[in-house]
DNA sequence: TACATGATGCCCT
DNA sequence: GGGCATCATGTAG
C-alpha cells in the first residue's frame, strides 16, 4: 500500500470558496476503513458563497440543518436530497461566516472494488468507472458518506476517517461553468472542473 | 400538523 | 429527453 497523502490544514479552507475550489481540484479525498483506504482525485466542485448566494443552503440564515456551513472551515457538511441521495460539502471561511464547496465528481484512485460494492454495481457494470464517483450522489454512496456518520467531521484532520490530502498532481487546465441542477442564481460561473477529465459529471466531458 | 420543494440518479422510451 | 422515486427540512397556517 502506498503512503497516505499529507492532510490539508484547516487554514487551506479559511478563504473565499472560489479560491479554495481552484486549489481543491487535483487533491485527494480519503476514506479510512480500518486498514483499507478509499481514495479519489477531486475533478469537479462547485462554490456556494454564503448568505448572499441565493442558491446556497445558507441563504436563509443559520438553521440546525446548515449549521456546519456557518462553523469553522474544513468541516464536512452532508445533506440529504431528493429522498435518495447524500451530498458532501466542505465548509469555508472563518467561524461565523457561511460558505462551502460541493464535491461533484472524483476520479477513483484506490479501493474501486469496495466502491463498487457500496454502489451496488456488478463486476460487469464496473467496465465504466464513471458509475462509481461521477456525480455528487454517486461519490457519496461510493464513499459510504451519510449525514449521520459524517456531518460536522473535520476533513482537515488525518485522525478523522474522512479527510482530504495534498497531491503532487496539478490539473493542466481548469474550466469554470455554471452550476448544475439549481434554479436560483443559475448563471453564476461557480463550477470548477479539470478540463478534459473523463470523470467530470454531465453529458459533455470536453 | 401539513405541505411544497430540492446542490440527483435511474430507468424507460 | 422526460418521468419518477422518496424524505428531511423549512415555512406557512
Amino acid at each position: 500500500m502506498t503512503a497516505d497523502p499529507i492532510v490539508l490544514p484547516s487554514e487551506f479552507y479559511n478563504r473565499d470558496p472560489r479560491q479554495v475550489c481552484r486549489d481543491l481540484l487535483g487533491k485527494v479525498l480519503v476514506r479510512r476503513e480500518g486498514r483499507k483506504r478509499l481514495m479519489g482525485r477531486i475533478v469537479e466542485v462547485e462554490a456556494y458563497l454564503g448568505e448572499d448566494d441565493p442558491a446556497a443552503h445558507s441563504a436563509a440564515g443559520r438553521t440546525r440543518r446548515n449549521d456546519v456551513l456557518f462553523g469553522p472551515p474544513g468541516r464536512a457538511y452532508v445533506y440529504f436530497i431528493y429522498g435518495n441521495h447524500y451530498c458532501l460539502n466542505v465548509s469555508c471561511l472563518p467561524d461565523g461566516i457561511a460558505g462551502g464547496i460541493l464535491f461533484r465528481a472524483l476520479e477513483p484512485l484506490h479501493g474501486m472494488e469496495q466502491m463498487a460494492v457500496a454502489r451496488n454495481l456488478s463486476l460487469k457494470q464496473l467496465h465504466d468507472l464513471r458509475l462509481l464517483t461521477s456525480g455528487p450522489g454517486r461519490l457519496a454512496e461510493a464513499f459510504g458518506i451519510t449525514r449521520e456518520r459524517d456531518n460536522g467531521k473535520n476533513l482537515a484532520s488525518c485522525r478523522s476517517d474522512l479527510w482530504i490530502g495534498d497531491a503532487t498532481y496539478r490539473p493542466e487546465k481548469i474550466m469554470v461553468t455554471r452550476r448544475i441542477g439549481i434554479t436560483k442564481a443559475a448563471d453564476m460561473p461557480l463550477r470548477y472542473v479539470v478540463a478534459g477529465n473523463r470523470f467530470v459529471s454531465g453529458r459533455s466531458t470536453r
